[in-house]
DNA sequence: GTCACCTTAGAAG
DNA sequence: CTTCTAAGGTGAC
């Protein structure tokens, strides 16, 4: 079972869901702030909880203005396949404002052929920004894909100074 | 077993 | 430089 709330960024309110055990899940602002109304704000929350949620909203106020995420709350990644808890913890080492293709991280958790199982373990990622799955670009800095919004993973790159090329399937104008 | 994926390297225009 | 192909690991059905 897991309980919604609100986190405030500069960047829009986002969704989390914690479990007993950590944060289970992230989901970007909607267009319709709405919603939002029904999220629980973080000073309802249980004091442990509620320590989560300072710590999840500092980190990601921190990220969309492209600084370090600093401290993260503990993430509940029950549920995960053991190739996707590797994927997501090499993804967690890399900085910001640095990039790795997807063949270097499938590099780094010992699997250099799985570069196509990479994006698919990103793509199942529960908890999108914390876990930078938008700093992995394809081969030659090509933006690749993003289940999430590819405009999200756009934003937060150049927030963080990040230079994508952009190549013909350029579905922006 | 099948199919879809946030890939990639390589060949061809 | 660009488009196209085939091969590839993993996960959900």
């Amino acid at each position: 079972m897991t309980k919604s709330f609100a986190i405030p960024t500069t960047a829009g309110v986002f969704t989390a869901w914690i479990s007993e055990t950590g944060l289970a899940r992230l989901e970007f602002p909607e267009r319709s702030k709405c919603s939002t109304e029904a999220l629980a704000p973080i000073a309802g929350a249980a004091a442990l909880e509620r320590g989560w949620l300072k710590l999840l909203q500092s980190a990601l106020t921190a990220i969309v203005q492209g600084r370090p995420a600093g401290e993260l709350p503990p993430l509940d990644w029950s549920g995960a396949t053991a190739f996707q808890k590797d994927v997501w913890r090499a993804l967690l080492r890399i900085p910001a404002g640095e990039t790795k293709s997807y063949a270097e991280i499938a590099r780094n958790i010992r699997r250099p052929q799985a570069a196509r199982a990479v994006g698919g373990a990103c793509g199942a990622n529960p908890v999108p920004v914390l876990v930078p799955c938008h700093r992995v670009l394809a081969a030659n800095r090509k933006i690749g894909g993003f289940s999430g919004g590819l405009d999200w993973k756009r934003r937060l790159l150049a927030t963080e100074g990040v230079v994508v090329r952009q190549t013909a399937d350029a579905s922006q104008k």
